[in-house]
DNA sequence: AACTCGGGGCA
DNA sequence: TGCCCAGAGTT
């Protein structure tokens, strides 16, 4: 039976699965600079890359340095943003972050996960996708989808976030991770869902620990 | 550990 | 129309 596989293979399946059911992952952050990808990433909890590029988009055109961002007040931010969730808050944070840039590192976006989790807004997930994503570091971002679906799967222990992001950072293969998050997001949401999964219809059920126990 | 922010997605 | 949330900060 296929759920003899080990780790390396079932990922390999999964992949193969997903590549297939979700042939288009969901739309990644647009981006162009570092700086770009982690204000992307501070407006991008609890919503989705899709509505976060309809903002950043305009923004970006002026406002794509730390010392540009602050030429705006909180309430002109607010109004540039505020189509997504949680606009007050990320605003604020957005400002107080390029303050600690301009004051801490020079104007630069740190490169350490100590470092960018000092910043305002950004906790270990968004430090990750900029480690990941702007500096090519080892380090998978785990959301709640990820956390979840990745343990039903048998990917990840699910002990903790901190120990699935060590176990994915080393299962899966660099190439694939922007995908394979999306991938996990979005069969988190669909299928794969935190109350209710809807198992009988998913096509990894037979791979899936969750499932075969 | 529980509460808060908030427009979008989805039933 | 109502419920839940593609996190992080605060209390």
């Amino acid at each position: 039976m296929t759920e003899k596989l080990n780790k390396e293979e079932k990922v390999e399946k999964l992949i193969e699965l997903f590549s297939k059911h979700y042939p288009e992952p969901g739309t990644a952050l647009n981006f162009s600079t570092p700086f770009e990808l982690l204000i992307a990433t501070i407006l991008s909890a609890q919503t989705t890359d899709i509505q976060v590029n309809k903002v950043t988009e305009d923004l970006f055109e002026k406002y794509n340095t730390p010392g540009s961002m602050l030429q705006l007040s909180q309430k002109e931010l607010e109004n540039k943003i505020n189509s997504i969730g949680l606009f007050r808050n990320k605003a604020k944070y957005i400002l107080k972050t390029c303050k600690i840039l301009l004051n801490d590192f020079e104007g630069e976006v740190p490169k350490t996960r100590k470092e960018l989790m000092q910043l305002s807004g950004v906790g270990r997930k968004t430090a990750n996708v900029v480690l990941a994503n702007a500096f090519f570091k080892a380090a998978f971002p785990v959301d709640t989808h990820v956390f979840r679906v990745s343990a039903r799967l048998g990917l990840s222990s699910g002990e903790n976030v901190k120990r699935t992001e060590e176990e994915l950072t080393d299962l899966i293969p660099k190439k694939y991770w922007i995908d394979f998050h999306h991938w996990l997001i979005d069969h988190g949401r669909a299928v794969c869902k935190a109350q209710n999964p809807d198992c009988e219809n998913c096509f990894a059920s037979g791979i899936c620990s969750y499932y075969n126990n």
